[in-house]
DNA sequence: CGATAACTGAGAATCGAGTATCATCTCTCC
DNA sequence: GGAGAGATGATACTCGATTCTCAGTTATCG
């Protein structure tokens, strides 16, 4: 029952990323397709709340969005671009940061810098 | 020259603080001194560009202050009271993480969970 | 004691992100 | 074709964070 084309799109759009988006950063990305701002947060919050998406937040504020069927990783910020690229692989020793009497359930990497593509034009 | 009686009262409470405070967060925890909102805001902004501030994003939006003069750290946030916490001590293996031709500047690293205080309260 | 400049608190104004509303459109099923 | 449910885009609205404004205070210096 092919219904909520625009939301198929929206889904899709996510998935060829690579990285978490914004809802903004998702819907410029589409401009072009017609589709609404308002179509955008309801496919997102819908593709949350039916467990395919999942909603990262990252330093600087914003919520992205990312499809959940990936691996454990982590994030590369580019503060020229401000986009999110997805970074495969982990860290060790986090564990041994952890205080006394805190309980760890989650932890978040972010590397920060510039990417390939901002590095190269300048 | 003592004037700036208020920024000063502002910039100790986040001295004294075991981790990076938000605007409104100061603001609490200098309810009964009579130090407004807009006090709290200043001094903050101020004190970033004299140097002595630094800002800080973590997840989840707001931004954070803290004095600059502290060791290179990293930060546990309490999902239940959502303070943020000063972690010293840092992770190995960060530069393999990075991909080709992007340069890294700077990391952040966020533990997430419940605090010593929030695990014992329930 | 004035004059002046910096500081302050309260509340208004602004800004952006996200949500709600509503008239319209598009399927699906008969 | 017609009815009904769900989907859509534009836009008004809400909400919280931050900044602005302004009149009243306070410190400094003669």
């Amino acid at each position: 029952m092919q219904r909520a084309k625009q939301q198929l799109t929206v889904l899709q759009a996510l998935d060829a990323a690579d990285g978490p988006l914004s809802a903004r950063e998702l819907w410029s990305r589409l401009s072009g397709t017609g589709v609404g701002l308002a179509t955008v947060y309801r496919a997102l919050q819908r593709g949350v709340e039916e467990g395919m998406l999942e909603s990262v937040e990252l330093l600087g504020g914003g919520v992205r969005y990312e499809p959940r069927n990936r691996e454990h990783h982590h994030y590369f910020l580019c503060s020229s671009c401000d986009h999110a690229f997805d970074l495969f692989g982990c860290v060790e020793g986090l564990e041994s940061l952890v205080p006394d009497g805190f309980q760890m359930t989650r932890h978040e990497v972010v590397l920060l810098g510039t990417c390939d593509a901002c590095a190269n034009a300048g």
